[in-house]
DNA sequence: CGTATCGGATACATTCGCGTATCCGGTGGC
DNA sequence: GCCACCGGATACGCGAATGTATCCGATACG
């Protein structure tokens, strides 16, 4: 309800301990698996005490709530897998083979149901709240920021389809595709039918090959 | 976490009192409102109670529990919208003009933000529930057959793009955008701009128009 | 108009989860 | 190796939500 912080303002220089460390990590690793497993929302906090193998002292002692260990637990992991869709996107040189960036890029995106889950119950949570909506669309624009530079680099070889405008717009294409791959992923569970979609819907995006009067590629 | 049971089998021919019948509809608007407002799972019994201006008794004697009357106003709705979308696609000739019946679509499914807001929190659950997860689909094929007839009925005006397969694939397609497009919006609350892109994204998909070879429109 | 049944209200016991205050063992600095 | 301190464990009180058992007014029916 109240907005979460981002920063932690009024910590006058806490000695980061070693075994501090260890623990915050343990209990983010402890909250991604039961909150994929439950969902947020259906989580206590001591049941993810016990999954990390402490008791709700440590956890007081390393976040001031729920919903901040979700937040910080968001950050670290969207941080990671945009590092990673950014490492995939920049492999090949300045032409763009769009199915096999394509599947490089699923690969990071959609191979781990665990993470897809906890994304969607972080969008649920931020569309009913401005100021966590606030940094997820900046991570949105990060990741299409990413792609609409990748394009723009291959822009001599793969030229766009009109109606998605720039290369700008044909990222927000590119992620819409892929929010809805993700849709029915977490309904079906068949990754080789997502990544099978989003590679087929990125081609007929990117590429607007097979159009009706095209012949045979 | 049990299945949830989509028929009372053991009810002996309830004789359905008309106030009954009152109260029980109170009580699915009123969920509606509340579950729209803070989200399945921070929402309670006794909150959906005191906004239907009724008491607990009256909740259980209706519902076994928040989870089946979250589920029976999932239905309730869906049917709905189901119908509601099937209406719109029905209304022009056999020649089909993609913006239009993008555009009309549209007005049903991506003006209610609380519908929405509700739906995404019913994809989260039927995520994490199987049982769940099979009326949800359900409702999807039967949403992609009305596009996929829709299609075929206009095929012969309206070749489709051969990278999406069949009628039934472009209907996949289809709603593989109006999924991706409900998340944007989800974060940005622009209904305007989510509109623009569904309608973008469709014609995209279905027309292949603005292909890089194809010349201005 | 009387009565039997139905539907919703009220009251209660119980469980669950939260946040805090305090304690104790291990860790790091010297 | 001693000591101060940090970090996590334990114990406690509290409030909220749940499900049930019982009661009373309304409603339909003869």
């Amino acid at each position: 309800m109240d907005g979460v912080e981002c920063v932690d303002a009024a910590a006058p220089a806490r000695r980061v301990t070693r075994r501090r460390a260890r623990t915050r990590a343990d209990l983010l690793a402890a909250a991604f698996r039961v909150f994929a497993a439950k969902g947020f929302g259906r989580v206590s906090i001591e049941e993810i005490c016990e999954a990390a193998g402490y008791s709700r002292g440590a956890f007081y002692s390393n976040f001031d709530s729920l919903d901040h260990l979700f937040f910080a637990l968001y950050r670290e992991r969207a941080e990671l897998i945009a590092e990673q869709v950014a490492g995939a996107l920049a492999l090949d040189g300045p032409d763009l083979d769009v199915p096999a960036a394509a599947d490089r890029v699923t690969e990071v995106l959609l191979l781990d149901r665990d993470w897809l889950l906890v994304k969607t119950d972080f969008l649920v949570h931020a569309a009913r709240n401005p100021d966590v909506a606030r940094t997820l669309l900046e991570h949105r624009a990060r990741l299409r920021r990413a792609i609409a530079d990748r394009l723009d680099r291959a822009r001599d070889h793969l030229p766009l389809p009109a109606v998605l405008g720039d290369a700008e717009g044909a990222a927000h294409a590119v992620v819409a595709a892929y929010d809805g791959v993700t849709t029915q992923l977490l309904l079906d569970r068949n990754t080789g039918h997502a990544r099978a979609w989003l590679r087929r819907l990125l081609t007929a995006l990117l590429t607007g090959a097979g159009g009706p009067v095209t012949g045979p590629r």
